[in-house]
DNA sequence: ATTAGCACTCGAAGTTATCGAGTGCTAACA
DNA sequence: TGTTAGCACTCGATAACTTCGAGTGCTAAT
C-alpha cells in the first residue's frame, strides 16, 4: 500500500513529467509540491516507488518518469478530470448544439473540434453498421444518363452515390428495380442485405429487368459504401509533435490504418462503456505502443453505441482529455438524442 | 553559347543529382558519360558552368548541384519525356478507362493513381465553378423531417445534401421552394447565383412560402459547397519524403494550404495549356519555394479546363514526372469526353 | 586545349573533455 | 525509526578537437 506521501509524489511526478517532457529530479518534485522534507527523503520514496514498479530511470543516475503501472494507477486512483473552461464549453455546444446538420457532418465537426481542443488526435466513431437495418431505399433519374441511388437506414444513416448509366434510362427499368429492392431488401440488417446482394438479387434482376443488369454493380456499390461504418478522424498532422523522431515509414502506416475502418472499429471493440484507457503496450497494437488510446462511448437508446477517442502520447495531459472528452460525449448524446427523437 | 560537352555534362549532372541526392563531383561524371577526357577537363567546363550560373556548389570544396537556373535550361532544352512502363500504362487505363463513375470519383482516383506513380503530390483540379451553370435542382422528401437538395450544373457537376428540418416537412412547401429556385436561378451561373441567394431569393421565399424560410440557410449551403471548385489532391505524405528536415510547423501550414481550394486555384491560375513548370522561387510561394510544381491542363472543349499537377522536391525526376503527367493527360480528356459526350 | 600533379578546403564522422543534474549511501540527528 | 546533510559517483548532453577523404583550383608540362 502506498502512503500518503508516496501518492503526492507520484501524483507531482506525473503531472510535472507531462507538462516537461524531461524526466524529474527529486528537488523538482520538492519545489513543486507542499512536502514538508527534505530531497534525500523524496529521494528515498521514489526509491520505494521503484521498487514498487510505479516509475523508472531512463539511466542509472536520471530523473524518474512514471512507468505503465504508473500511469495506470495515476489514471485508476489519482487523476480526476479537469473541468473544462468556460469559453470552450461554449465553443462545443455552439458547434454540436445547431443540430439542422447531417449525422455525419456532426461526427466530423466533433472529431475536428475534439482535435483542436486537445491538441492530440481525435477518434468519432458511428453505430457499427452491421446491425441497422434497411428502411429505405430509392433510384432517382436525374437526366437522360445520370441515376441517383439512395439508401436509408434505421440508424439515420442516409447515402447516396451519383452514377452514370452508358444508355438512356428507362424509367420504366427504374421502376422495376426499386421494386425488387425495396420488396426484398427493405427491413433487414445490412449483414443481409448484403448477402442476399449476392445470391438472389442478381437472378431477381435478370429475370425482371435484364436490362438494368449494368445498373446493379453500381447499386452495390452503394451499399458498400454504407456499410463501411462511419469513422471520422482529426488532428492526425498532431502525431507529429507528440510523438517526436517517428519515422516516416511507421507514420504511413499508422495514417493508413488511422484512416481504415476497421482497423479502428478492431482497436475499439470490447469498450462498452465509460472511460476506458488503455496506455501503450496495453493497446495491444504494434504501431500504437508508444501512445495512449482514451475512450468512452456516446450511447443514443437502441440506435446504437458510438465511440469518441482521442489518440495521444503516454506521457497525455489525461485529467484535460478526461474533462473534454466527458462534455463531449454528454453533448454528442444530447444532440443525437434530438436528432433522432425530435 | 554551350558548348555540346557542356550540354552532355549539365545533363549528366542533374540526372546523377536528381537519384543521388548528393552534389556531383568531376570523377563521377567522368565515369557516367563517354566523355573522351580527364577529370581536370571535367573539371574546367563545371568551372566554367557555374560561372555561367548553371551550377553551383554547396562549400567551397564540394561537388556541383543545379541552380536554378540550370534547372530550367535542363527543362527547356535538354530534358525528354520518359516512356511509360507497359504496366503502368495498362494500370492507368484500367482505373480511368472504366467510366461508369462520377466526375469526382474518376478525378479522385486519377490523384491517388498519379501520387503512387510518381511518390510525389498529386493535385487534381476539376474545371472552375464560377462559370458553370446551373441546370437543375430538386427538393427530394426522404422521410417525415429530412429533405436532400440536389443541385446539377452544366460542366457535369451533382452535388447533393440532407439536412433535417426541425418541423415535419410540408410537400407543398417544399414545390413553392423548388419552384422559385427553378424559376429565379436555373440557367445562370453559379456567381450569379451566389448574388442572387443573397438578394432577391430571402424576400421571395418569405413572400411565397414563409413557412421554409428555416430551409432556406441549409440549402444555401449546398450551394457553396458546389462553389467550392473540386479539388484532389493525394500522396501528401510523400511530402516527408522529398522533403526531409521540415519542421512541423511549416509542414502544418503546407497540409493547410494543400487543402484549401482557393490556395490550389491560385497556385495555377495562369496555367493555360500545355506542360508548365515552375521550380522553386518561381513558384512565387513562401511555403513551396524549395519544391518544385509541374502542371498541365486536360480539356474537355466547351466544358471546361482542368488541371492536373505534381508538387515535388526540386530535384524531382522530370523527365519521369513528364511521362506520366502525359499520359494522364490523355488518358482524363479521353474518358472525360467520353463522359460527356457518349 | 588538355592533363598530371599537388596543395588546399571543408563537411562528416569519430574521439575526447567538460559539465551538471541527479542518484545512492553513510553517518549523524530528533 | 524516520529524517537529513554531505559527498562520491554515474552518465547523458554538449562542446572542442582530430581525422579522413572527396572534391576543388591552380600550375606547369604536353
Amino acid at each position: 500500500m502506498l502512503t500518503k506521501r508516496q501518492l503526492i509524489i507520484l501524483d507531482a511526478l506525473i503531472r510535472l513529467y507531462t507538462s516537461t517532457g524531461q524526466p524529474i529530479g527529486s528537488k523538482t518534485i520538492l519545489i513543486d509540491t507542499a512536502i514538508e522534507a527534505s530531497s534525500a527523503t523524496i529521494r528515498n520514496e521514489l526509491s520505494q516507488l521503484e521498487k514498487l514498479g510505479f516509475i523508472q530511470k531512463t539511466h542509472s543516475s536520471s530523473g524518474r518518469i512514471p512507468s505503465l503501472k504508473g500511469y495506470r494507477f495515476y489514471i485508476d486512483h489519482l487523476m480526476r478530470p479537469q473541468e473544462v473552461a468556460k469559453d470552450k464549453m461554449k465553443i462545443i455546444s455552439d458547434v454540436l448544439g445547431n443540430h439542422v446538420k447531417q449525422m455525419d457532418d456532426i461526427m466530423h465537426q466533433s472529431a475536428q473540434l475534439l482535435s483542436d481542443l486537445t491538441n492530440y488526435t481525435a477518434i468519432v466513431l458511428g453505430p457499427r453498421a452491421e446491425t441497422s437495418r434497411l428502411t429505405g431505399f430509392r433510384l432517382l433519374a436525374l437526366n437522360d444518363n445520370h441515376v441517383m441511388a439512395i439508401i436509408q437506414t434505421d440508424k439515420g444513416t442516409i447515402e447516396n452515390k451519383v452514377f452514370r448509366m452508358p444508355k438512356t434510362i428507362n424509367e420504366a427499368d427504374l421502376v422495376k428495380v426499386t421494386n425488387i429492392f425495396n420488396h426484398h431488401l427493405v427491413g433487414h440488417t445490412l449483414t443481409e442485405v448484403a448477402r442476399r446482394l449476392q445470391r438472389d438479387i442478381p437472378l431477381l434482376i435478370r429475370k425482371y429487368a435484364s436490362n438494368a443488369a449494368e445498373m446493379f454493380l453500381s447499386i452495390e456499390s452503394v451499399f458498400k459504401e454504407s456499410t463501411e461504418s462511419r469513422h471520422h478522424i482529426s488532428g492526425k498532422l498532431n502525431i507529429l509533435d507528440f510523438s517526436e523522431n517517428i519515422d516516416t515509414q511507421k507514420l504511413k502506416s499508422l495514417y493508413t490504418m488511422l484512416d481504415s475502418s476497421g482497423d479502428l472499429y478492431a482497436l475499439v471493440d470490447q469498450i462498452n462503456d465509460d472511460f476506458v484507457v488503455k496506455i501503450g503496450e496495453e493497446i495491444n497494437h504494434d504501431l500504437l505502443k508508444d501512445f495512449s488510446l482514451v475512450t468512452t462511448t456516446y450511447n443514443v437508446r437502441s440506435y446504437g453505441k458510438g465511440v469518441i477517442a482521442v489518440l495521444g502520447p503516454t506521457s497525455m495531459a489525461y485529467d484535460e482529455t478526461f474533462g473534454v472528452l466527458d462534455v463531449f460525449r454528454k453533448q454528442l448524446t444530447h444532440t443525437l438524442l434530438e436528432y433522432y427523437l425530435e
